[in-house]
DNA sequence: GTTCCGCATGAATCGATAG
DNA sequence: ACTATCGATTCATGCGGAA
């Protein structure tokens, strides 16, 4: 059976105890820098990539070569201006030894509802990849979306173009062979995730919906892997992976979320043990 | 009349002789790095800053206190990774004295195909705010929505009269329909924009949909406003500007693009001029 | 007139092979 | 070793012709 550690603690300090090439995926949303202050004592903007470079340190060193960070983060507006401390961040990660390999956008189709002057809602967040190694694992038949309709009657019939390779009308030599599409009903998405934010009574100010952890947990981990969340807050992505038949440690400084946390692992297992219980039943 | 010039030179060498404080809206989206290689020559993208900042920096002083400037830029992956110049560009460009206001996202709906093994699709691209002052000119309620859905897949097949009409509010049937539509249940957008990139017949590698523009220019100017693009590639921005009453120029240092630009200018003015004389006779 | 269907095409990137 | 070139992979859109 997979573990699923909750911490209640500094997650320096619990990260310190783990061994080098330990944990295969890091998927976390960190304080941002000066919101929550009531909870999280708040970071302000320019002390951030201060504060959060030991510890991008840290899970370098546990991280698997073959492993993956996820970071999700967005800078907030200071004075009419967006922050920089999101750029310093990569920046100054890249010279701890980290690769940036991507940036995937999360769209939040509902975002928080306002007006201003200046500008308009926030509608998006980032979702920076970095990895230790530019070799790690991707199981990207995981995570295939069902095929634009465009699919379904392109593939009826096709044309004597469509069945040999077609290169050569311009320059990029980009063809298409269309035939190698028979039978295949799903596509590879794209680096734009498009989900609501979840609105339900989390009683934590940054959660974010469960079908963004199991989206990278899907895409970066098979079963059996070990997935950790250094501020795990409400406990989404433990929660997740545990669901998901992965290894997880969450670590969450403020004892009423880790308690929350906690609550929220045993209700989960319960009913799965319940779930389990009527299965056997029919 | 408003005017729509064209300069087939260096946008350097054309503002340089241009007064100070003399643009609106400067919306541009200058050759990526290493992209376009076989039209533009190709920047690498170690010198991509140094050689964006003197342009940024003549930017800088053209622009009016109130106005905009939209940056469309993407970074490319070099060897795996995301290349970090356009966030060197943007801490670059804060020290000239440019505000970075806001990032918008431009979500692709049909990007490039493709599969490798460490990535997907990139399916976004950036397109940065930057102004000279913390107040600058918005006209917000220009590019209101429909509440929810878009109003996208309503307006998507109307053609191209019909876009122009509802342009110059001349109190047609379609622009009538619309407005009370949007009377109705009418929103502010959010700062991620959901539009597909033209692969017609534009005859240039880069070209945006007209869409993008037009959003832009509603947002940051009034008719008699000034638009400038320093790399006017296929004249998309100018072209939508003449066509939405503003004032315009574009730079394209390129001669057969420079044609390109003329020719789709004059068959745009023809082409209204005989809208307006079939209008008349009605 | 309207809907449907076929088709070209696009700011790409990786890994292997060749100079 | 290091750089340059080449082949392989892929999907949503708008247009124009057909039904």
């Amino acid at each position: 059976m997979e573990f699923c550690e909750i911490y209640n603690e500094d997650c320096l300090q619990t990260m310190s105890k783990m061994p080098d090439n330990y944990v295969d995926l890091v998927i976390t949303s960190p304080p941002y820098a000066d919101q929550r202050k009531s909870t999280y004592g708040g970071i302000s903007p320019n002390k951030y990539v201060e504060w959060f470079l030991p510890i991008s340190k840290e899970l370098l060193r546990i991280l698997k070569p073959t492993g993956t960070f996820i970071l999700n983060i967005k800078e907030k507006v200071v004075e009419g201006e967006r922050s920089t401390y999101v750029m310093e961040l990569i920046l100054e990660m890249r010279k701890q030894g980290w690769f940036w390999t991507e940036e995937f956008i999360w769209h939040k189709k509902n975002c928080f509802p306002g007006k201003w002057p200046n500008r308009f809602r926030d509608a998006w967040e980032r979702l920076l990849q970095f990895n230790k190694d530019k070799h790690f694992n991707m199981y990207q038949d995981e995570v295939m979306v069902e095929m634009g309709d465009w699919a379904k009657s392109r593939l009826r019939n096709l044309s004597d173009t469509d069945k040999i390779r077609d290169n050569s009308k311009n320059g990029s030599g980009f063809g298409k062979n269309i035939s190698n599409w028979i039978d295949r009903k799903k596509a590879y998405p794209t680096n734009v995730l498009h989900l609501a934010t979840e609105c339900n009574n989390k009683n934590h100010s940054a959660a974010f919906p469960e079908d963004l952890p199991e989206w990278f947990i899907k895409l970066f981990t098979k079963e059996g892997d070990l997935v950790l969340d250094p501020f795990a807050g409400s406990g989404t992505t433990n929660i997740v992976a545990n669901r998901m038949h992965r290894n997880t440690i969450g670590i969450e400084i403020l004892p009423e979320y880790f308690e929350m946390i906690n609550d929220s692992i045993n209700k989960e297992n319960s009913k799965h043990e319940y779930s389990g219980y009527i299965a056997a039943l029919c």
